[in-house]
DNA sequence: AGCACGCCGACT
DNA sequence: GTCGGCGTGCTC
């Protein structure tokens, strides 16, 4: 007996199957889909046994040494998902199946199972060593830091690390991860309104696979949700529910578990993987009917999978940003398609791409248009900050200060958003007009006052901040952009009484912290919670009745063709943590630009006019959802070589795809990325049957190509 | 990916 | 000459 194994690198070169023989005491356990121990070049590792048969082409083959598993790891459903994700993705086939899976399912030589380990770099000693100029390179990045894993040092060979451990000049760790439970609650279930009935109703009936559920902020999509699964547990069928990581909050989990209680898997980033690896277990041995989780979830293998959920279906967090670049809802109605399932996408702002499909009924079209305590919207106040120049105290306008006040008076509580996507606090000399950018990756370094540090957030590279400009050398540099604790710094002035609490990447880093700080404020332990984009999502605080944005407008200037889209979302989204209520709600939004469409539609709630607006600019400029994309990076160390590769790939592109319009070759949007130099082009096309044949070819063309390295991503969601 | 092999510059 | 760093090719 022979297996055809596919092994644990993630690497295009051996991205494919091997044959080994079965010993004959063993050959009573093979079976496709487990796990097996293989010797393979010098090295053993773990692999995927995809094939049993009984001749092979090659002839010197070795034997597998030990089966792993009792039990089938892929199962069938799984092996062919992974086979639509490479085909889809043109992702090497070993990284779709591992992304499927957890740490402990995935095929991996150092499985602890239920412990988590990564190689973190310590600098040891330096006394009387031999330092090469490459090593000498690799020493001075722990000047910044002085742990750095594998991960940091990505761009450094292995073999100048290993001579450098093996000579005593690094020490290498293994770290470890955390654990985390949660709380069992008793059973509620809640009147559902007739309109919500409705849905329901409306969603069990249709013939067409996915469903769209179009519903206002607060109209009560949870409970749709949870009244469907219901019902499709009655019929004997099971139910998936994908959640944006940000938005998997206590407060939703406790939702469902009043009402299904233990019935439910959870599958989410801050478990841990023993306890993720738990929770699978039970999904796999049958022992629950749903799941809820982020991003991967929807591959998990619940037998009589009868419903997918995808709420706050819009969320650019379905789509993963690494190989394999794959977007959850592709796979949701891949999957639900082929078992007879059902889809329902979720959303008080659908993409366009969405919203299109379920007017040209591609979708079946659900509206919730009213909230579920019969309150209208809250209304939304512009205020001119043209106008305020001089008036205002720091970032605050008069009338927002007035209104906060008033709203703290009354015992009401306040959320203020920072909207600073992608502009985060930087710094810039006021001679010369230069910022400080990152030496490795040219994007502008982030403040952080409270360590007096500028900090790269792509690579983690640290400076101290000093007040020499690198570019004039004149004492110039000046903190500039905004940042929550500048904000919060600004409150303290304004409004020396007000009990703040900050919530941003910094206070929600460590563990539980997020937690902290909504229960904290649920219970009322602060007046006013301050944040950035993570106070938009999810949150719901029945005594929140005033919402302000700081600056509602910066995302509209990010250099991406969603960004009028993204503003619109956050406005609406941040909208509706006011007034959830009895008591009625507030907003302001300040803002430079009133009289865009972005801004006035989200001022008005009114996703129609803003729908229509904007899908007339991607039809006059070519985007989604008249045109697909697809984004092709080539990146090297050798910027020269980007380009030439890049230029390659261009003429290429020009001679296959006749109906396609190529962008490009240009720097991409951060072209120096850790001292790797990257080019793109952008295609975009209606019509093109042969686009995936033909970039399949230039993914494998530059597989073997250790210089160059080409990526593909259909659809991107970050250009 | 990461190991073995082998080329070539540095140093006793 | 020898040692060791680091580029190259291969893994059933």
């Amino acid at each position: 007996m022979i297996v055809g194994v596919l092994v644990e690198i993630t690497n295009k070169s051996v991205d494919r199957i091997f044959d080994y023989i079965v010993p004959k005491d063993l050959e009573k356990e093979i079976a496709i889909g487990k796990r097996v121990e293989v010797p393979f070049g010098s090295r053993i590792l773990v692999g995927f046994i995809l094939e049993i048969k009984q001749t092979s082409d090659t002839d010197k083959l070795k034997e597998i040494i030990k089966v792993l598993d009792k039990e089938v790891i892929l199962t069938e459903e799984l092996l062919n998902l992974g086979k639509y994700l490479q085909k889809t993705t043109l992702a090497s086939l070993i990284s779709c199946y591992q992304v499927m899976l957890p740490k402990g399912y995935k095929a991996s030589i150092k499985n602890n199972i239920n412990k988590k380990y990564r190689k973190v770099y310590y600098l040891s000693d330096l006394t009387d060593k031999k330092i090469t100029p490459r090593q000498k390179e690799v020493i001075e990045l722990f000047k910044e830091k002085d742990r750095l894993s594998r991960d940091d040092l990505k761009d450094i060979s292995i073999s100048i690390l290993n001579t450098l451990v093996k000579n005593k000049v690094l020490e290498v760790k293994k770290e470890e991860v955390y654990r985390l439970d949660y709380a069992k609650t008793e059973k509620k279930i809640k009147e559902l309104t007739p309109l919500q009935k409705n849905a329901v109703t409306n969603i069990l009936n249709t013939e067409k696979t996915v469903s769209l559920l179009y519903g206002v902020t607060g109209s009560g999509k949870t409970e749709v949700y949870m009244e469907l699964i219901d019902k499709y547990l009655k019929k004997g069928l099971k139910s998936i529910v994908l959640v944006p990581e940000i938005s998997l909050t206590p407060q939703l989990i406790k939702r469902f578990e009043e009402r299904f209680k233990d019935n439910i898997a959870l599958l989410h980033s801050a478990l841990s993987d023993g306890e993720k690896y738990d929770e699978y277990r039970r999904i796999v041995k049958g022992e629950v009917d749903i799941v809820i989780g982020a991003r991967s979830a929807v591959f998990a293998p619940l037998k009589n999978l009868g419903l997918i959920i995808i709420d706050e279906c819009h969320s650019d967090s379905y789509k993963q940003d690494n190989s394999p670049k794959y977007n959850a809802k592709d796979v949701a109605i891949k999957r639900a398609s082929d078992l007879g399932a059902k889809v329902v996408l979720g959303s008080a702002t659908p993409m366009l791409e969405e919203y299109a499909r379920g007017l040209k009924n591609v979708f079946n079209l659900v509206t919730l248009d009213r909230r579920v305590n019969g309150k209208e919207l809250p209304k939304v106040e512009l205020i001119d900050m043209n106008k305020e120049v001089g008036k205002s105290k720091g970032h605050f306008s008069q009338p927002l200060i007035d209104e906060i006040n008033k709203t703290i008076e009354r015992g009401e509580q306040v959320i203020l958003l920072l909207n600073r996507r992608g502009y985060s606090s930087f710094v810039t000399c006021s001679n010369c007009g230069e910022s400080v950018k990152c030496p490795n990756c040219d994007i502008t370094l982030t403040y952080h006052k409270s360590s007096n540090i500028l900090r790269c957030h792509y690579c983690g590279y640290a400076t101290k901040y000093v007040v020499t400009c690198p570019n004039c050398h004149k004492d110039s540099l000046k903190d500039l952009g905004v940042g929550t604790e500048k904000i919060e710094e600004e409150l303290k002035m304004i409004l020396p009484k007000a009990r703040v609490l900050r919530m941003d990447i910094d206070t929600t880093s460590r563990k539980g912290a997020h937690k902290k700080i909504v229960d904290a404020f649920s219970k009322k332990e602060a007046d006013i919670l301050l944040g950035t984009q993570m106070v938009a999502k999810g949150l719901d605080f029945p005594n929140v009745t005033l919402v302000g944005v700081i600056n509602a407008d910066t995302s509209l200037m990010l250099p991406d063709f969603r960004s009028s889209e993204k503003t619109f979302d956050l406005l609406n989204q941040v909208s509706g943590r006011a007034g959830r209520s009895e008591k009625s709600g507030k907003v302001i939004f300040q803002t430079f630009n009133p009289d865009n469409y972005a801004i006035k539609c989200a001022k008005e709630n009114d996703y129609k006019s803003f729908y229509k607006e904007e899908m007339k600019n991607r039809k006059l400029m070519k985007y989604p959802p008249y045109y697909y994309l697809v984004l092709i990076n080539v990146s090297s160390k050798d910027s020269k070589l980007a380009l030439i590769e890049s230029k390659k790939c261009e003429k290429v592109c020009h001679k296959y795809l006749d109906k396609t319009i190529i962008l490009g070759s240009s720097p991409a949007t951060i072209f120096k990325k850790q001292n790797i130099y990257h080019y793109q082009l952008i295609l975009k096309y209606q019509y093109q049957d042969n686009i995936h044949e033909v970039l399949e070819k230039l993914v494998e063309y530059y597989a073997t190509n250790n210089k160059v390295n080409l990526e593909v991503d259909f659809n991107p969601i970050h250009m």
